[in-house]
DNA sequence: CTTGTAGTTGACCAACTTGGTCAACAATAC
DNA sequence: GTATTGTTGACCAAGTTGGTCAACTACAAG
């Protein structure tokens, strides 16, 4: 049971989208900088959420990302899927044949339960949300420093 | 995220326990024929069991394996802990200073918010739990071909 | 039309995990 | 002492994760 730091990694720069929407378009050196991502790993990451449509890229001078949508509308559950590979919770997803043997595994219905509790987290929650939390936590951050 | 089939077939050996348990030991080669799991792997998995516990075993002739505690106080979580390795939900668990930088991530609580929903889940059910919808699902599976 | 900028793509990488095997060893019942 | 059964360590192939690099492509400005 892990999260790839790809994901956390993704919404990061998702956030930091979010945070300068006002700009036409960020460049990845600099969401490399202010999130502390490897760029060339950043790179392919915006590569993958651009093709799954979250976010728009543009090349050449003046060029960067974007966000493709509203902030309310990407889910920590999209940028799982985009990211967080094909993986299935288990083995034996869409191939019951290969764990139903002779009179069906009892623990399907329960790793399921699982997943779906966590997507449920995952889309229950969108950037946006995330903004606001995020920018509490430095409010908070800040607050203690005096 | 993903369960390691270890873990599902370390469930799968203990509700076989469970289920012969009138036995005073059951061997593991009877256990990985029942359970289609291959029997040097299930070896190891029932050793890492008996370390944490779970399982008490017994060598030579007459030796086997048997449930160490009552299977309504043995959960899929102590399972997953047992087997699952010692992974964290995300990689700066307890290394928050890493992913800690300048204002801290706002994402740590969502991953620790997954963690505990599927612990919830998982220290909810127990084998005895997991053994009566086995044979329930077997049931139907019997019903079914008739 | 050249030049510099910035995203895209493919090849490649080390480290680690997963699922699994095998042979040797240790305990024990008969 | 012999057969049986769990224990332990070494070893393995395949896949995933996190990451790098060089080449390529698109484009804006001059
Ligand atoms: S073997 Fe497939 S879920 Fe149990
Ligand atoms: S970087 Fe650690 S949770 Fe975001």
């Amino acid at each position: 049971m892990h999260i790839p730091i790809k994901v956390d990694y993704g919404v990061r720069a998702l956030l930091d989208l979010a945070e300068h929407a006002q700009e036409p378009a960020v460049r990845s050196a600099d969401i490399s900088l202010r999130q502390h991502i490897p760029q060339s790993f950043l790179d392919r990451l915006l590569l993958t959420l651009a093709k799954d449509g979250l976010v728009r890229s543009v090349r050449g001078p003046l060029g960067g990302h974007a966000l493709a949508r509203d902030p309310a509308q990407v889910t920590l559950g999209m940028v799982m899927r985009s990211l967080g590979g094909n993986e299935t919770i288990v083995g034996c997803l869409e191939a019951p044949e290969s764990c139903n043997h002779l009179a069906g595994c009892g623990q399907r219905e329960i790793w399921s339960e699982v997943e779906d509790a966590v997507q449920r987290i995952l889309d229950g929650t969108s950037i946006a949300d995330l903004l606001v939390r995020t920018k509490a936590a430095r409010a908070l951050v800040v607050s203690a420093a005096n």
